[in-house]
DNA sequence: GCCAACGTTGGC
DNA sequence: GCCAACGTTGGC
């Protein structure tokens, strides 16, 4: 299984929406950039993931799961484009903030560090079992 | 609200 | 195929 991250605005969807889709799911659409196109297409069913609110508030705040690997977006008729489907798991006992995450050595090398627009990310096994103890869940 | 970083577009 | 211009994102 891999592990990666997927962040949003709340304003335009956040971990509530994703939360009031239950088991059903939704479409993770929208994404208009290669390289977060690529990392859905190579996403699995079982998958898992961190949700991430970007902008005002800049926290980890839920664990979702893949439910449907990567098919064509339906919000464009551009078939370049394609999604992936998730659900929410749990919410974290402790939202992670960016800040935390910065202040960790170990997680120096996240791209959610090194690279803050990319939309759709890999996370290592080892950054999401740093993150898990840091936001009180299990891994 | 500003601005830096980055990705995409389109003219040549 | 290069590169300048432009648009968007997201942290601050």
């Amino acid at each position: 299984m891999r592990y990666w991250l997927f962040k949003s605005e709340p304003s335009t969807w956040g971990w509530d929406d994703q939360l009031a889709k239950g088991d059903t799911g939704e479409e993770w659409d929208g994404v208009r950039n290669y390289q977060a196109r690529n990392f859905m297409r190579e996403m699995a069913v079982g998958d898992r993931g961190f949700f991430y609110h970007s902008q005002k508030e800049r926290a980890l705040v839920g664990i979702v799961e893949v439910i449907a690997e990567a098919h064509p977006d339906s919000t464009t008729e551009d078939d370049r484009w394609e999604c992936v489907d998730i659900k929410a798991v749990k919410s974290l006992p402790r939202a992670v903030t960016l800040d935390e995450i910065k202040q960790d050595p170990r997680l120096a090398d996240m791209v959610l560090v090194k690279n803050s627009r990319l939309s759709v990310q890999p996370v290592t096994p080892m950054e999401w079992q740093i993150l898990c103890e840091l936001a009180g869940a299990e891994s």
